[in-house]
RNA sequence: CGGUGAUUAGCGCAGCUUGGUAGCGCACCUGGUUUGGGACCAGGGGGUCAGAGGUUCGAAUCCUCUAUCACCGACCA
């Protein structure tokens, strides 16, 4: 590719909405451009990137033995009303009538329709296990998209799903699909961590998420220092204290603490530790349409936070979680937000494990302005349930039975579920097992977010020039940067020698022919991130040479004129 | 969906407090001088100041509403 033939389109300034690394670079690099919220245009730079990530996780996904399958975007909206998720789905889920006023969807995934394929084409357990995979736009109506093409509305996603007659076989597949997973993300060169994960609303038995390390990831996940085990926060379990109580020495009294709302504000006007202090919140319990909801307590120790997965999941918590509204406060504590405790309430309440440890704690008195000190369990308060409703805690115990905890953050970039029958039950999709008779489908489901590994792999690679590509995703390998072709017969004649040469190996070369000064064609190969460039120049031609400069390393070194394409090629290797 | 803030040329911004008919840098176009790290000189094009309404002799500026966008919280690849 020539420049002159292409759409360059770089920007000194980022638009000052970008906030992460990763999006400013594709605005200035050319890569992406928004047209509306959550929705962006990809340009030529940033389609062959998206293109390269896409033939690789297609080629894994041939290997790994899943057919590839190509289902529409717009959708019926019958097979959501079937599984149930037309009414479940929420505002995420974008609806559209057609020209005779049916109800339509745009897919923010594919169980529905690749099921209904299934269960029509499928009639024998000898055509199974079967699996297919599709690469193709979702659309999801965010609430929040943010950071380009990280949390975009519309993004491209590989979506693959098993359909198996025994659990036993899924659990084969997954494990399958689990190993493909690892060469995907080895292969793309990116640092990345599988995590046990919560399930979330699509529901099933077994999960694991794949993470792309970095510090703007929107995920906690943790780690054992001693075992392989590894989680995403949510689904972390935090083991209960393996110590004693300790027997309460205080009584307790009430202390005068106008104006103190916060743990941070108890300990500073009280001068404890937030590990001393309980919080207590309240949250709707579930009920039937029409009720009114009952409130329930949720008591942690002051320095942890709550899982909200962790409590939604117990049975009689209203799921999604939803925090008391400060009338709902009012009924059940008679007090403000700020000084609830569990001494006197009347409601349910829940009290973490680490929570129930402490003795003689502090903690909200139910009166506005007041807490209590020299607070103890069963003594002071009797009626209570105990569960693990806490994030875990960089230290904290690995739930594995090995080593303690750290946490890190991730980008989310792969997921992996088995299914079982939950939507294959919905939708009646099964097969004559070897007895003759029906037998309801076991699924499995495996999505990769491959416009967000764009993202991904920038946020973990990139330096104040900009991008830094590896050879596997770099939208090309080598540019060609000639100084002053315009006036240097000699140096254009090289230039359009290497450019066709390179082209000829089936090397992806760009030739930046324009007619700009160095500094610019130096600052933008840069900035996309170019992994080779060779820079040709008058000056070294006489010492029968031309420049090489390694994105990556920073290095430069000079290479005999007639050994660049080889050396090019042992680059590539 | 709640809270906060923004909206002036393709991008980054100033002007608003104190109303007088729009400006700077980058980018773009023309000519010239330059050419090994984002050049310089001269000239030029481009904005119904998000939209609607109001106050006023006069509104980018003051008031009201609407829209869009972003950031902080709950959901997900």
């Amino acid at each position: 590719m020539r420049t002159t033939n292409y759409l360059l389109s770089t920007q000194k300034e980022a638009p000052s909405d970008a906030v992460i690394v990763s999006h400013q670079l594709m605005l200035r690099a050319g890569m992406i451009r928004k047209l509306a919220s959550g929705l962006y245009t990809w340009l030529p730079t940033g389609l062959r990137v998206l293109r390269k990530v896409e033939n690789i996780v297609r080629e894994e996904m041939e290997r790994a033995g899943v057919v590839e399958i190509l289902m529409p975007v717009v959708q019926p909206a019958d097979l959501w009303v079937e599984t149930g998720r037309w009414d479940k789905y929420g505002g995420e889920l974008l609806r559209v009538k057609d020209r005779h006023t049916r109800d339509f969807v745009l897919g923010p995934t594919h169980e529905e329709v690749v099921t209904e394929l299934v269960r029509k084409e499928v009639n024998s357990y000898k055509q199974l296990p079967l699996n297919l995979f599709q690469i193709q736009t979702k659309f999801r109506d965010e609430t929040r998209p943010r950071f380009g093409v990280m949390r975009a509305r519309e993004f491209t996603m590989k979506d693959a799903y098993s359909f198996h007659l025994e659990q036993e076989c899924l659990e084969k597949t997954y494990q399958n699909m689990y190993a493909a997973y690892c060469r995907i993300f080895e292969r793309l060169g990116l640092e990345y961590r599988p995590v046990i994960a919560d399930t979330g609303s699509i529901g099933g038995d077994a999960s694991h998420e794949f993470h792309v390390l970095a510090q703007s990831g929107e995920d906690a996940i943790v780690f054992s220092n001693e075992s392989d085990y590894a989680a995403n926060v949510e689904k972390a379990e935090a083991l209960a204290p393996t110590f004693d109580r300790p027997a309460a020495t205080a009584e307790v009294t009430t202390i005068d603490t106008p104006n103190v709302h916060s743990i941070e504000e108890v300990c500073a006007a009280l001068n404890v530790e937030a590990t001393q202090v309980v919080k207590t919140l309240l949250v709707e319990g579930s009920c039937e349409e029409g009720e009114t909801a009952p409130v329930v307590a949720l008591v942690l120790r002051g320095d942890h936070n709550l899982n909200e997965i962790k409590a939604e999941n117990i049975e009689g918590i209203a799921s999604p979680l939803l925090f008391a509204t400060e009338a709902q406060i009012k009924a059940a504590a008679n007090c403000d937000a700020g000084s609830i405790g569990p001494k006197g309430l009347t409601i349910r309440t829940i009290v973490d494990r680490s929570a129930e440890k402490l003795a003689d704690f502090i903690c909200g008195a139910n009166e506005t302005g007041k807490h209590l000190a020299g607070v103890n369990w069963d003594r002071d308060i009797t009626d209570y349930e105990v569960a693990d409703i806490r994030d875990v805690v960089e230290g904290d115990a690995s739930p594995c039975g090995q080593g303690t905890l750290s946490i890190a953050r991730g980008i989310e970039v792969g997921h992996i579920f088995q299914l079982g029958t939950t939507y294959s039950e919905a939708m009646k999709a099964a097969v004559l097992n070897q007895q003759g008779k029906n037998q309801t489908l076991t699924m499995g489901c495996y999505g990769i977010g491959i416009s967000r590994i764009v993202a991904a792999a920038i946020e973990q690679s990139n330096d104040k020039n900009g991008i830094i590509w590896n050879d596997t995703l770099a939208p090309f390998s080598v540019v060609i940067v000639p100084m002053n072709m315009k006036k240097s017969h000699r140096v254009a004649e090289l230039a359009e020698k290497y450019y066709a040469e390179l082209q000829a190996a089936g090397i992806e070369v760009l030739l930046d022919d324009r007619k700009e000064r160095p500094g610019i064609m130096f600052a933008d190969a840069e900035l996309i991130g170019m992994p080779h460039t060779l820079v040709i120049g008058d000056r070294s031609i006489d010492n029968g040479v031309i420049e090489y400069k390694d994105r990556q390393s920073g290095e430069k070194q000079e290479v005999k004129i007639d050994e660049v394409i080889d050396f090019i090629k042992a680059k590539l290797a």
